[in-house]
RNA sequence: GCGCCCGUAGCUCAGCUGGAUAGAGUGUCGGCCUCCGAAGCCGAAGGUCACAGGUUCGAAUCCUGUCGGGCGCGCCA
């Protein structure tokens, strides 16, 4: 159990000795200041407020009930009713070397388990990989690492876009492509082979109509249509794994389950949406109108099933995948990385699910949005001719970025270890930058920035871990083979030690709502009050034995703290930089 | 027209279920390597939390409205 947890149970106790009603709770935070202690509770105000009392004197009499056993230190009263909770050293320095004991740093698997369902990436097969795709791909991913960590069965789910009209143009130009050359050579720029197609359909009489026949031949099972599309997906596919291989994403095939694994489901879910009196005939199309989605005159929003021609669109392929999921995959939750401009599709999906009992009532549904990366100029990121940048070759800049400043910070540093340094740092940085914002909002895209490497990046985090390595190294001890409490002294230890048992709290964090920004700001906190204590507290030259052997443990301690948390962010460490 | 999101320091961003004096980074200025890695540390300057009301002991945070910006809204995905 956490310390805000511990510390909520027992002010809950108190403050029900002391007559208050059970609804009111302790609001336990840590303290803002060091002057108001380590924790703060703040429920006898609310508290007293209900009971028509003073709430300074409810919260004496909360503090005269309050039982912290050899957790307290000194509990105080301050202004109109706080209670400062500060905890004994001893008691911190013992519950932290039980936490450093633990190899998985006092995280117990959570019970029971969920079944939880990770949409992400997915991206379009038509087209490559571009920085659109970053953030659904590596948010979702330190999600689905992240849950897999806390003990969930996490299944990944790469709803890839391989299915749809845009295919049709793209098979008949391989079509006449493949007469010249080998697909692999002609796909080799899939943005080039795209745009080529485009082009033919655009201009070139006749093209465009046998586009829509390739299409119509491709869904009726049509041998030469099919065998063209499964070369298509399968050249495309490698494209987005070599993508995934650069950036460490957890995806593999076996997550696959594109847009096409749902066609033959797609006659049903309109059959059972009518059947059910949800879906009806409008101008032609298959509809279901949702009342709870109405504007303020009343007015339902629709939502398209099936097209006038029989066509059917994305919504229904979600619906599909959604039954999917909960019916064949058992998910108690459904975690989805979808830009924030889908918000209105996916509350309209969750939406029909729910009427149609296409899912248990009690599943999760969560669409967890994100905004768009802008480039310096505040307009959507693109290349300078205003083509969308791929990810491939941004990857490349990243590291090429980095292999120039770990050239210049470290000379000395030989050719292999610097590629392998200037990936971690390159890719991280990457990542990084996209994961420390918060989530739902539009985010500025700046190299500068990014791989300025200082302040809150992953460089800075790498560097900390990379300097308590050094100090590891130089003591010539395995900090495993030590033991015995940590002595929390020096503010600097305090600080640190208050802040490394907060771990756990922040990960149930985010695992519940999904802002992984919240764990970069805990981790470069980490590294920030490391850096403190690195400066002021002696480590291999310590006054004596036991304290030298107690601060490498508190060393060890925030190395595998910030190691584990960059893992959940798909953020790789290294010895040297 | 309707709906969703956003407006915090010059710039990029935090601010957890309302809590005490609104915080970081960056940039600017000034210090710190004859003690464990200076990609670091310490300090200074810098804010009418868009604006106006309201709820409250207490509002950047909750409610209403105004202004400003972004996005979405029936047969693309």
């Amino acid at each position: 159990m956490n310390i805000r947890d511990f510390l909520t149970e027992r002010l809950r106790r108190a403050m029900t000795a002391a007559g208050i009603p059970d609804d009111c709770a302790p609001l336990v935070t840590p303290s803002t200041r060091p002057q108001f202690g380590d924790y703060q509770a703040n429920g006898a105000m609310g508290a007293a407020k209900r009971m028509r009392t003073n709430p300074r004197a409810l919260a004496e009499s909360v503090v005269a009930a309050l039982d912290l056993g050899d957790a307290a230190g000194k509990v105080e009263i301050a202004g109109p009713g706080f209670i400062n909770i500060h905890l004994a050293p001893a008691w911190l320095g013992a519950r932290l070397a039980g936490v450093i004991d633990d190899p998985r740093l006092g995280i117990a698997p959570t019970e029971p388990a969920q079944t939880v369902v990770v949409d992400y990436s997915s991206p379009n097969l038509a087209k490559e990989m571009h920085v659109g795709h970053l953030r659904s791909t590596i948010l979702g991913d330190a999600l689905a690492r992240l849950l897999d960590f806390l003990g969930h069965r996490v299944i990944r789910q790469n709803h890839m876009g391989d299915w749809g009209t845009q295919f049709g143009m793209l098979l008949a130009h391989l079509e006449d492509r493949e007469a010249e050359t080998a697909a692999e050579t002609a796909l080799a720029d899939l943005e080039d082979f795209y745009r080529e197609a485009k082009a033919r359909f655009d201009d070139e009489p006749g093209f465009a109509d046998r586009a829509r026949e390739v299409v119509v031949r491709l869904q009726s099972g049509d041998d030469r249509c099919k065998a063209l599309w499964r070369e298509f997906i399968a050249i495309s596919i490698r494209h987005s794994e070599a993508i995934y291989d650069r950036l460490g994403v957890t995806l593999t095939r076996d997550d696959i389950r594109a847009e096409s694994a749902y066609n033959d489901d797609l006659p049903e879910i309109v059959a059972e949406l009518r059947r059910q009196g949800l879906a009806v005939e409008d101008q032609g199309a298959q509809v279901v109108f949702l009342d709870e989605l109405a504007d303020r005159e009343g007015k339902p929003q629709p939502v398209i099933v099936q097209k006038s021609g029989g066509g059917y669109l994305y919504a229904t392929t979600d619906l599909a995948a959604l039954r999917y999921r909960c019916v064949e995959l058992g998910a108690n939750r459904i975690l989805y990385f979808i830009d924030a401009r889908q918000s209105l599709h996916m509350q309209q999906v969750f939406a029909v699910a729910r009427r149609a009992g296409l899912c248990a009532d009690h599943t999760s549904l969560e669409h967890h949005p994100f905004g768009t990366m802008m480039g310096e100029d505040g307009k959507p990121f693109k290349t300078r001719s205003g083509g969308t940048v791929k990810l491939a070759e941004l990857l490349d800049e990243a590291v090429a970025r980095a292999g120039r400043l770990v050239a210049e910070k470290d000379p000395d540093l030989d050719a292999a270890a610097r590629e392998d340094v200037a990936r971690k740092v390159g890719i991280g940085a990457v990542k990084y930058a996209d994961l420390s914002k918060t989530r739902t909002h539009d985010y500025v895209f700046s190299w500068d920035a990014m791989l300025s490497f200082e302040g809150n990046t992953a460089p800075y985090l790498q560097y900390a871990y990379t300097r308590i390595r050094g100090i590891l190294r130089r003591a010539g001890v395995d900090p495993a083979s030590l033991d015995g409490p940590v002595t929390v002294d020096a503010p600097q230890e305090k600080a640190l030690a208050l802040h490394l048992l907060r771990f756990g709290e922040v990960l149930d964090q985010v695992a519940r709502d999904a802002y992984p920004h919240q764990l970069c700001g805990y981790l470069y906190e980490l590294a920030s009050l490391y850096m403190g204590f690195y400066e002021a507290c002696p480590v291999l030259k310590a006054d004596d034995d036991g304290l030298r052997a107690s601060r490498l443990r508190l060393c060890d301690g925030v190395a595998r703290t910030l190691a584990t948390g960059l893992d959940l962010l798909g953020i790789e460490v290294m010895e040297r930089m």
